[in-house]
DNA sequence: ATAATATGGTGAT
DNA sequence: TCACCCTATTATC
């Protein structure tokens, strides 16, 4: 689930369960009962996404939740049901309760420590404070292959192993073309499908990167044009794939050019 | 039914 | 380079 599409969708769901209360926060699963108990019963001030990281607000100090690649929020009214699985922080407000569960990273932030996070992360494509020229002047100067930059959270924040192998097939880039090879206009032709295919991720809570398609069925189905596909919906060649950033990423030799 | 795989990133080795 | 986190879907029998 979670490219940064998901962790926007989870701001904007759980801002009003939280925000503004009083929350009864606790641990389950057991493995954050020191931070849980530090938490609890004090009132939630914001809930804010950067990235693919949530950061809940509690006045000066704030939890950090890490999704990884399997970790879960999930959200119910009260009274809560017990908890199912490994619920590594539940918390509970007197409307709702939000569990998490197998989150890669969770932890209090003090201030200073919140401020470094962001700082270290570079602009989300979902924050409409974002700054493209931040991004843009890392890829420019940098002979690292363009399907490895655009998973760098450092360079561009949001985007995770499926848009990068869909927004560079849309826009007929190839993974390996190195980030001092992009023009200016194809940059901003690759952030503005980004910011395009993410808005759209938040909305539908799911990774839709083929035009018109509006519900997910499936997780790939006909959700996505060539990841994890055999073929290119485009001209039928085959799909080549390659380990890029430690991950699969996927291309189309003839549509898309080092370029 | 059970097994394999992965939309991620950190920290140890 | 690898273990970890331990969910959800997909693949295989």
């Amino acid at each position: 689930m979670p490219e940064g599409h998901t962790i926007h969708r989870a701001a904007l769901d759980q801002r009003p369960m939280l925000v503004g209360q009083r929350l009864d926060v606790s641990s389950p699963q057991g493995r954050f009962l020191e931070g849980a108990e530090r938490l609890d019963g004090r009132t939630c001030t914001g809930i804010e996404a950067y990235g693919k990281h949530l950061l809940y607000s509690f006045g000066d100090e704030a939890l950090h939740i890490h999704l990884g690649l399997f970790g879960v929020f999930k959200t119910q009214k009260c009274p809560a049901a017990e908890p199912k699985g490994a619920v590594r922080v539940r918390m509970k407000s007197n409307s709702h309760c939000v569990d998490i569960n197998g989150p890669n990273c969770c932890e209090i932030l003090s201030l200073q420590e919140k401020l470094a996070l962001i700082a270290r992360i570079g602009p989300d494509v979902l924050r409409s404070d974002a700054d493209p020229d931040r991004a843009w002047s890392r890829i420019s100067r940098s002979k690292t292959q363009i399907g490895v930059l655009l998973m760098d959270q450092s360079v561009i924040a949001g985007i995770g192993n499926i848009y990068r192998t869909e927004i560079l097939w849309r826009q007929k880039v190839s993974p390996e073309t190195p980030g001092n090879a992009i023009t200016r206009e194809t940059f901003d032709r690759l952030w503005s499908d980004a910011v395009h295919l993410l808005k759209i991720g938040v909305k539908a809570n799911a990774i839709i990167t083929v035009d018109g398609v509006k519900k997910a069925r499936s997780r790939y189905g006909e959700r996505v044009n060539i990841f994890n596909k055999p073929n290119c919906p485009a001209c039928a060649s085959d799909i080549r794939h390659m380990e890029m950033a430690g991950r699969r990423a996927y291309t189309c030799d003839t549509c898309q050019q080092p370029s």
